[in-house]
DNA sequence: TGACACATACCAACTGGTCGGTATTGTTTA
DNA sequence: TAAACAATACCGACCAGTTGGTATGTGTCA
């Protein structure tokens, strides 16, 4: 009664020093490796705690439920994309903000290739099943999304400002876009058994941002 | 052992002759509406016989099984989306094809309106979660995407012909990069819970098409 | 009369989730 | 410093309900 929230940071502190692969980190690697390959809803707890190598009961101590799984999931993608995609290539260090625009489109049209469940996005895949189903992992793919559109949109915001754009162009709208187009072609990736067409989806993307900031005239 | 397939022109002829409404093609109906709601492998098989107000018992005269009517409902998806899309619209009688094309557009655009399972893409849906789990599903829903973006095909290459078109673009590329763009806009529309975003990105797609043609200056 | 369209009853396997328990790892106190 | 305590991590048997699918009907109509 006398402190505000003594028990939450020492649970912070406990888990920031909890030994890394632990069970909790081995599920949600299966959780996001399973339902890449076969879908939310087609992936069972136990697949999920086989794969990881742990228990049932194991599952259930850290999560309440296989929803609450796919929340924290989510989660944990945000910051895998975020260190895959924005912190490690070389080109999110170029001096022009249009370089690394282009280069981030081009490095995720080099994804592109091999199987599916090794280039697709976990949130999209678990939000087409649970967006009617479960609002709290609708909620927390959206974030998922909504946090790499913020992020892309800084260096689109940048290269507006440095090079101009055309049609009014948002920088946010924009990312989104860039969004939409690579969800898009994960699916034609599926569905075709190759990413090559995929691909050449991507190329065009490629080149509609280019054709956008040629013409840099502001507004 | 005379004749080579008998059986199976006598079925087609009796399926076409079959009442409408029957049986069948209420467990299709109920199958895509529930798979575009919640997904194919979270629709059970008791559900999808509830809404179509049949028992068990007519789903499996009907269907071998529950994959078997996936494959089935792919098929029938193409058939509605032929009828929808590109018969009953009034913009698919413009004598322009660039018209058409830009027609076609505005109309995708025009849909995205309302709750997303009203919509959004059954084989996109479906071909999601079953793409490594079921060969004929990913195969039924290939086809349905193929069926379109070939139709799609035609007038945009009747529009290439006609105007011409930058960057050696090909007609069936475009078609494919329409439909990602399209596939990719629903996903964010389930995520945010609103299809706002999801016309931003088809407005994208439609100004980029807009400018592949602006600059008809053939190969 | 027999093929077809559908109905009812049923099943084994699997589903997400619970529960009582143990092992391990700090923290406090004598 | 070590014993006592407490909190967390993890285990695996178990449960009720659901799953896709089957076996065996019954009514109807050419």
């Amino acid at each position: 009664m006398v402190t505000s929230r003594p028990d939450q940071s020492r649970l912070k502190k406990r888990r920031a020093t909890l030994p890394r692969n632990s069970a909790r980190d081995k599920l949600i690697e299966a959780a996001i490796a399973t339902v890449r390959y076969k879908g939310f809803s087609a992936t069972s707890v136990d697949e999920i705690c086989i794969a990881a190598g742990v228990t049932k009961g194991a599952f259930f101590h850290h999560f309440a439920s296989k929803e609450a799984l796919g929340v924290a999931a989510a989660g944990a993608w945000t910051d895998i994309a975020e260190q895959r995609i924005f912190t490690l290539p070389d080109w999110v260090r170029l001096a022009d903000p249009l370089d690394r625009l282009i280069g981030h489109i081009e490095f995720r049209l080099s994804m592109l290739d091999g199987p599916a469940e090794d280039f697709t996005c976990f949130v999209g895949t678990m939000v087409q099943e649970a967006y009617n189903s479960s609002d709290p992992i609708r909620a927390a793919c959206d974030a998922s999304i909504t946090a790499y559109a913020d992020r892309l949109s800084k260096d689109i915001q940048a290269a507006i400002d440095q090079h101009g754009i055309g049609f009014g162009v948002s920088a946010l709208g924009l990312a989104y876009h860039i969004q939409a187009v690579l969800q898009g072609a994960f699916i034609l990736a599926k569905a075709k058994g190759s990413p090559e067409i995929a691909r050449e989806s991507v190329a065009h993307l490629n080149r509609y941002v280019g054709m956008l900031f040629e013409r840099g005239d502001s507004t």
